[in-house]
DNA sequence: TCATATTATGAATTACTATTCATGTTTAAA
DNA sequence: TTTAAACATGAATAGTAATTCATAATATGA
């Protein structure tokens, strides 16, 4: 299939494609991917049916391209906030805490990112097996130093993105309540993470 | 939008409705709920296109009466397990284990439920809203009695559908691998619940 | 064995959606 | 101010899939 975006070349045609792919997003949260037609998204955005087919060939072709502005910026925003703490230890807990906090600042991204594996299950595979093994690597070395318990890197790995999942969910279902307490909620997350449920 | 399944009154009519619900359970999970034709369905069964709408109006009822054949195994499942252990705390432990076991075994179950999420939010949000709260009302009296961390059950009621959640996932992305050591992830998955990640 | 209810068929119809394309407009550089 | 490239339009076309329905087979029980 036909896979290849075209990138515009002019001021208008940068503010077209980008209309194009946030009333996509949008709409892609809102309804998911299945149920949002083309039409409904050139309606959505103000724009000709044929005007999508300039940028974009198919509607997978988008998705694709969404899941990855997510990929970057997940990406780009846990390496930022990593960089400013010291120590290797102190830096992977703060990076599992921006990983949620990220989860809790755009159920828009986990939505959407989730949904991939319902339209492409290789999508899937590849955004989050990517995922725990990234973290894989971080967490080794902590638990050689001792500052881990002996657990199965890969197990918490799937833990973590388990969690990211369970806080994305939360925040679905509380959409409309009062969401003012987020830092609150993450410090408690956090807080199970590090000791568990049950006293022993 | 028409919603009424139709009962069966003869043994050929039930087993037709069988094979019907089976086969579709397979394909939901195989290719998804909106990749799922209705011809595919008909296909695969082996019946004539007509035949599927003798007992289901359209797709979407069929969906919902898998959902909740589902949600009607993995209750029976937990209470069943559940009845065996003595003691409140512990059937509350053996609860989480079981779910968890659950997701472990059942990984069609576990795919077509998180499919709600795109086909019918309300779906969704009645499903896992449902169970937080069951969770909810069993891990109150555990903190009461000091068994347990002073955690918000809430929070940790979501936590626990996350695990779930990743266990669903790591079985989906391991299939075809060694599967044989289960009870040893629900065991290592427990242990960690239980006393957490880090060291203090 | 007859009459009736139930189940089954699959071609035909209907509904919907993706995609194309002939035509027109705008932009920007020469 | 020309003109070629880029961008935009939306009616027309093409394709896919859901659903209906006239017809037929089968089962039940009186």
């Amino acid at each position: 299939m036909e896979n290849n975006i075209k990138i515009p070349k002019t001021r208008n045609g940068r503010a077209t494609f980008n209309l194009i792919v946030d009333t996509t997003i949008d709409l892609f949260y809102k309804k998911g991917y299945f149920k949002t037609k083309i039409k409904d998204i050139t309606d959505s955005a103000g724009i000709a049916a044929g005007t999508f087919y300039l940028y974009f060939p198919n509607k997978l072709s988008l998705y694709k391209y969404i899941l990855m502005q997510f990929q970057h910026d997940i990406r780009r925003t846990i390496a930022e906030s990593v960089s400013n703490v010291k120590g290797r230890f102190e830096k992977e807990k703060e990076g599992i805490k921006t990983f949620i906090q990220y989860s809790l600042d755009n159920p828009h991204a986990y939505n959407i990112i989730w949904e991939s594996l319902y339209i492409d299950k290789k999508l899937f595979i590849d955004y989050y097996d990517g995922f725990a093994k990234r973290y894989e690597r971080g967490l080794n070395p902590s638990i050689k130093d001792g500052e881990m318990h002996d657990v199965d890197t890969e197990l918490v790995s799937y833990i973590l993105m388990g969690v990211a999942n369970f806080i994305g969910l939360k925040v679905l279902l509380d959409l409309g309540k009062n969401n003012d307490d987020i830092d609150e909620v993450v410090e408690q997350v956090m807080s199970i993470i590090k000791t568990g449920i049950f006293k022993d």
